[in-house]
DNA sequence: TTGAAAATTGAACAATGTTCATTTTTAATT
DNA sequence: AATTAAAAATGAACATTGTTCAATTTTCAA
């Protein structure tokens, strides 16, 4: 029977995560609560915390598989050909998507804090450049003469122009903005931010 | 004796408030206890209690003065005459200082959110259009053909796009971005979106 | 078969939001 | 001045949640 140890742990430490996130997904961060999780993952509270040191950490293990999923589907948004100014608006438009259709994982991820005045954790920090890159590559296309400096500065205004709109339109601090009127200002937004600079 | 107890009872709202300011302003968001501000208060919980429903109207009750500081500091910063886009730049500048400078009272203001699906309160909605206005104002010099109705549109567009800059640089998620490089990147994106359209 | 290591449990504690019966203070009436 | 009702204030008590840890059960190797 060897080998059976390492299977359980795997195993509990799968359902738990896999709790979490459908957790997530379905109710929101506020829901992620040590018993509810445990209920749901089929263990006792006392379990979760030998596969995670407290919730937060359990939170951050979320938010990375989060991180991915959008990364897919941006990934995925940009596989057919298009010109790069397109495709930044095709990027931009399937975050925006992302946040749509999965309004509590999205808010989920930037909902959620450290304690005390701690950073973004690196596993984020690194998943977050990578995004950076997708859009990176586009504006490197439309704008030869960025340096590579520059260039990761501009990508990285670009997204969090992006990400405001995203995040006022889910907070409803947009009022009354068609959502197809939305994705005109995202449009907008990145065909300016975009443009061959002079 | 008349009167005495209303001066009380404004006194006691005074009070209570103001030790609510002063902790968001001092600890951040999850200071903002029962306890903790009854203690600073100078009263017991329940007195608390008699002024605010719970704790999320307390919250949304400094929140609101938050969002009138930060008007009053946009305000402020476009006093002296100068071009529109001038204008603007000031204005998403100030907006920057106040995060940085009031970082818990910043971030107090969009780290909160009410329980459930709810959207943000009628109040802080009414002063964001507020300080939309001010954004309106210099766009609308800068875009004489532009309706009204896509006036208070793309004044949305820019407010959100300077804000997730904001976001993203108090988050840590620039790494690395020297503070005036970022006033830099504040300032490009507000050319370009202010840009007179074709 | 047996004993140590690993996995799991759930009771217990601390912190926090909220309620409410009780006490104290104020205002009006007699 | 005494009395009484209303208002203000109190803080004990309860529910919920994160976290810890001694006790129990399961696994594995000798």
């Amino acid at each position: 029977m060897a080998g059976v140890q390492e299977a359980k742990r795997l195993e509990t430490g799968r359902r738990v995560l896999e709790a979490a996130v459908s957790l997530m997904q379905e109710e929101g961060l506020k829901a992620l609560q040590i018993r509810t999780i445990a209920a749901k993952a089929g263990y006792s509270v006392g379990s979760v915390y030998k596969h995670y040191p407290d919730v937060d950490a359990l939170i951050i293990a979320v938010n990375s598989l989060t991180l991915d999923q959008i990364r897919q589907r941006m990934v995925e948004a940009i596989r057919e050909p298009g010109s790069p100014l397109d495709r930044l608006k095709i990027l931009a438009r399937s975050y925006l998507h992302f946040a749509v259709e999965q309004p509590n994982l999205w808010r989920g991820l930037f909902d959620h804090h450290l304690p005390g005045n701690t950073s973004i954790p690196e596993e984020h920090r690194t998943q977050n450049v990578k995004l950076l890159d997708l859009i990176g590559q586009e504006i490197a296309a439309l704008n030869p003469q960025l340096g590579s400096e520059m260039l990761s500065v501009r990508s990285r205004t670009c997204f969090a122009a992006v990400h405001g709109m995203v995040t006022f339109s889910m907070e409803g601090r947009f009022i009354g903005l068609k959502s197809d009127q939305l994705e005109q200002e995202l449009d907008f937004l990145v065909e300016r931010l975009a443009l061959e600079a002079r």
